[in-house]
DNA sequence: TATTGTTATACTCTATAACTATA
DNA sequence: TATAGTTATAGAGTATAACAATA
């Protein structure tokens, strides 16, 4: 089923993506925590002002279950940052958006995070695409469509 | 203090790190699942099975409070995976190590992972290298010594 | 009947503060 | 007095199951 036994160099990478993940995440709650937010909220919240949707997308999306939706977006209404609108097509659906100052708070999230950035400017423009590339086809892989 | 404004470039890059953490969680907390662990049970349970060590440390690795880690060493303790030794050197110090189960586990844990392995197979042995050096570039800024 | 969002419940993780036993 | 580990507490995230409103 899998690959028993990967050699040195794969190892290494392993390793180095372990820790590429978890820089990502000490930036990423850092920033939240600037913020008054937890990493679950700064991520509906970033999630939804890219694009609005129905609570229950964000359950899938975020690949968790949607009474867990509620409560997240419940205090983050609850400090004005998002909005629950109701869908004109189907009266069942809620759709979770974010209000003005809610963008203003994903952009401020965004700029702030910034892992990949900095260390990134260390790479040339050509070191960065060949990275960008060798990402894509790691990713690609197992992917559907 | 931050670069402003990145390049699309960069953006891209971003993006894709992002997405690899994502899927390196996913596949993580399925395979901790599989052995019915919580990820920071299974966390835990890969540090200590590289190196035992005392529960202090075990936080300051972890990089949250020294209290977390006693309910997760109890739990883990609890189902024999972990146990907790004196320190000959310091009667205050306990130190966390796994036990024999605790290691089986742990390698079942380590081979289960399989993310970065199948999608690195997508990559010829000198895409790896190029890869490694890159994300050696990238963690290495802002390292100390 | 099926689906959307919610509530109720229980467990885990988390930080903070106070405690104990050592040093 | 300082440190290691623990306890107590409160808030947040999580999954499960049951529910009301709507489709």
């Amino acid at each position: 089923m899998t690959t028993p036994h990967p050699d040195p160099l794969t190892l290494d990478v392993i390793e180095l993506i372990g820790a590429v993940v978890a820089r990502y995440h000490e930036e990423y709650d850092r920033a939240a925590a600037d913020h008054a937010l937890t990493g679950a909220q700064a991520r509906v919240l970033s999630l939804l002002s890219v694009d609005p949707m129905p609570m229950r997308k964000v359950a899938r999306t975020l690949k968790c279950e949607p009474s867990n939706i509620t409560g997240i977006v419940d205090r983050l209404e609850l400090r004005g940052l998002v909005e629950r609108r109701p869908d004109p097509a189907d009266r069942r659906v809620k759709l979770a958006a974010p209000t003005e100052e809610g963008h203003r708070t994903a952009r401020q999230l965004r700029d702030a995070l910034g892992f990949a950035r900095e260390p990134l400017a260390e790479l040339s423009e050509e070191e960065r695409t060949v990275l960008r590339d060798l990402l894509r086809r790691m990713l690609g892989t197992q992917r559907e469509a």
